[in-house]
DNA sequence: AGATATTAGTTGCTTTTGTAACTAACAAGA
DNA sequence: TCTTGTTAGTTACAAAAGCAACTAATATCT
C-alpha cells in the first residue's frame, strides 16, 4: 500500500491482526479444550502458575492484561475442575494464592510443551529475523 | 527465546498476536461504535460495500472470512441503522446484493478515512521495512 | 476509634458470538 | 416432473464476554 494508493482492508492492521490472532487462536485452543475442556483464560490461567508460580488473581490480571472479572470466572471454573486451589492469605483476608493442584500441574506440562511445539511451527515459516522483528512489532502494538 | 531458553506468554505468538488485535480493535472501535453505533462486523460490511462495490453477503464472507451468521446479523442492524439496503437478485432469488444509502456512503467516507489515519499512526511506529515485514508475517499466518 | 476510601474478588444483567438446525430457491439427474 | 442435492440466508438456543454494581477486608485520615 502507498502513500496514496488503494486501501484495502488487507492493509488495515487492526484487522490483519485479528484475523492473525483468530487463526492462531484457533489452531492452538484445540489442545486446552479439547484435552482439557479449558477456555483461553482458564489455559492462561494455568499458564501463570505453571510458569511463573503460584500468584493471586490480581497478579494474573496485572501480568496477563485480562480483566478481574475474566480471571474470576477462570478461577472458579478451574477450581471445579480440580486444576486449581485457593488459599487465602491470612495477612490480608482479601488475597487468595491460587496453586495448581498435581492434575493442574499435569496439564500445564502438556500444554507448556503443546504450546512451545505450536509457537514453534508457525514461526518457522519465517526466517529468524522476520521472526524477531514480527515479535517486536506485536510487542508494541501491545503496548508491552 | 532460545531454542532451549525459557518460554514465556510473552514468546507465545497466538497471546502476542491477541494482545496487539485487542488493543488496535479497541482503539478503533471508538470510532464505528461511537460514532455510528456499529459493531466491528457491521464496520467490515461497510468498508467492503463502500470500497468494493455492491455484493451479496456470501461474497462478503468469502473475502473477509467472515461467518454467514455475522454477516446476517450485522446487514440486519445496518439494515435498521438505514446504512444498508438489500435487493433481491431477480434472475436467483436467493441471492440479495447489498448497497449502501447515502447515509452508508457518508458513514463510509468518514470512517474510511479515519481507518487510513490510525492504520497510519500506528505504522509510523515502525520503519517501512519493519512494516513490511509485519504485513506479510500476518498475512501468513492468516493464510491469505 | 470512627468515618471514608481503596482493594480483592464476585455476581447479575446485557450484549455478542458460536453452532447447528432450519427455510427458501435453485440445479441436475432419472 | 419428481426426487435429491446444493446454495443463500435466517433463526433459536447455548456459551462467552463486557460492564457495573456489589460484598468483604483493609488502609487512611482526622
Amino acid at each position: 500500500m502507498t502513500e496514496n494508493g488503494a486501501f484495502d482492508l488487507k492493509d488495515f492492521l487492526p484487522y490483519l491482526l485479528n484475523q492473525a490472532a483468530e487463526v492462531t487462536g484457533r489452531e492452538f485452543q484445540t489442545y486446552y479444550r479439547h484435552r482439557y475442556g479449558m477456555l483461553r483464560t482458564e489455559w492462561r490461567v494455568v499458564f501463570h502458575l505453571g510458569r511463573y508460580g503460584d500468584m493471586t488473581a490480581t497478579e494474573i490480571c496485572a501480568r496477563s492484561m485480562t480483566h478481574k472479572t475474566k480471571v474470576s470466572r477462570a478461577v472458579k471454573a478451574l477450581e471445579k475442575k480440580r486444576f486449581v486451589r485457593r488459599t487465602v492469605v491470612a495477612a490480608d483476608k482479601r488475597n487468595e494464592t491460587l496453586s495448581l493442584t498435581p492434575g493442574g500441574r499435569a496439564a500445564f506440562r502438556d500444554l507448556f510443551s503443546a504450546a512451545r511445539a505450536y509457537n514453534k511451527a508457525v514461526t518457522r515459516q519465517f526466517s529468524a529475523q522476520d521472526d524477531a522483528v514480527l515479535r517486536a512489532c506485536l510487542a508494541k502494538i501491545a503496548g508491552t
